[in-house]
DNA sequence: GCCATCATGTAATCTGTTACATGATTAT
DNA sequence: ATAATCATGTAACAGATTACATGATGGC
């Protein structure tokens, strides 16, 4: 029942080819990096157990001038573990999208306060998708020939349909919180009737 | 700097009204599930630290055949903290997205094995996406004239963006894949290791 | 009789991040 | 000088889930 996803993605990461630690951290930042990541405190103590597993064996590389490479390959068995997993259907676990969160309690605040939150996060996916599309020529042009490259490209592309559909939805947000400051602040002759009701203003004095 | 989220989370609850651990949890399950959850062993010990720290206060309600309950409303203070954090910026955290991961190294396993995965999440997702028009109904119909109702349904509408990105690019990856079967269907290659970065080939024999 | 709901909470466990310790080399 | 890169790893701490313990009521 222990499912130890980070297990598998160093069991994935390896089937790549043969790689240490240090190697893994790097090709973790990129390519996965939009969608996964470790952190070496997970890494190394997980290449070990693999070992001891007899999913993975260790050959160490001297070099000179640096450190020891201990580099780490898959075994067999631990290919198959990685399949087996690779094939049993993915489960999705709620993940915790802190901008919903704070939209979900928005009414606490000022609309201007929503907006800028939005505009923001806006700002941060427009750049999200231009390195994404970046992200998608270097790998054509590098990986071309490469049998995982289809592979490489389903997840960028996931990457950017996530995006772009944040983007429509700030835009989306955007104008309806938009035309919520134009009924509650602006030339406000008569609201008719779904009016600020519940809107109480909490005036205190910031402290 | 230390922000812990959950922490926010429950307050952001308690300005909905006073509630009880297990009614958070309820409400959480109710509501905001489909982007955030805490679990009980969360939830108690945040109560008792938020008492301590000044940001809610708690009353005992005596009830007859149950156990009492333990009623939590926020403070001026809780208020003031909650209403810190939401204007500030949302930080992204990348998320951890199996699926994206699975199809990664999908390479490993057969396509039809892809195949069945993506088609497997894409029922996922229209499960998911109907049970969000669902809710925004629901919604509409039960909030009328709750204040709350807009920001919630901003929400809500994330969910949605996001489920429908997440078809779209379910078909577009089942069509890439159901053309790679169609071109491997004679030769199907086992590759073993080696390239995804340093692919150093010296001197090759000619021919 | 058995299970679900109401309602509290704790303890054990797992998972993950950050900071630290070491130390040579190379580039600015 | 000093910072970055290479490269290993551990320890301390956060964060979160699961299982457990308790116990009454009410429906099937």
């Amino acid at each position: 029942m222990k499912e130890n996803k980070s297990k598998y993605a160093i069991l994935g990461i390896l089937s790549l080819g043969s790689l240490s630690g240090y190697d893994i951290k790097k090709l973790f930042q990129g390519s996965v990096a939009n969608f996964w990541n470790e952190s070496y405190g997970q890494i190394y103590p997980l290449l070990r157990t693999l070992v001891i597993e007899g999913l993975a064996t260790r050959s160490i590389e001297r070099q000179v001038g640096k450190p020891d490479r201990h580099v780490y390959s898959l075994t067999d068995r631990g290919r198959d573990e990685l399949c087996r997993w690779l094939i049993e259907p993915a489960k999705d676990q709620i993940g915790r999208i802190e901008i919903a969160l704070k939209l979900f309690f928005g009414h606490q605040v000022k609309a201007a306060d929503n907006i800028r939150q939005v505009e923001h996060f806006r700002e941060m996916r427009g750049r999200e998708l231009q390195a994404l599309i970046a992200i998608e020529k270097r790998l054509k042009a590098e990986l071309a020939s490469n049998p995982n490259l289809p592979y490489v490209l389903m997840t960028v592309s996931y990457g950017q349909h996530m995006t772009q559909a944040l983007l429509q939805w700030c835009e989306e947000t955007l104008s309806v919180l938009s035309t919520m400051t134009a009924k509650t602040k602006k030339g406000n002759k008569r609201v008719t009737k779904q009016s600020v009701r519940g809107k109480k203003r909490r005036s205190r004095p910031s402290q």
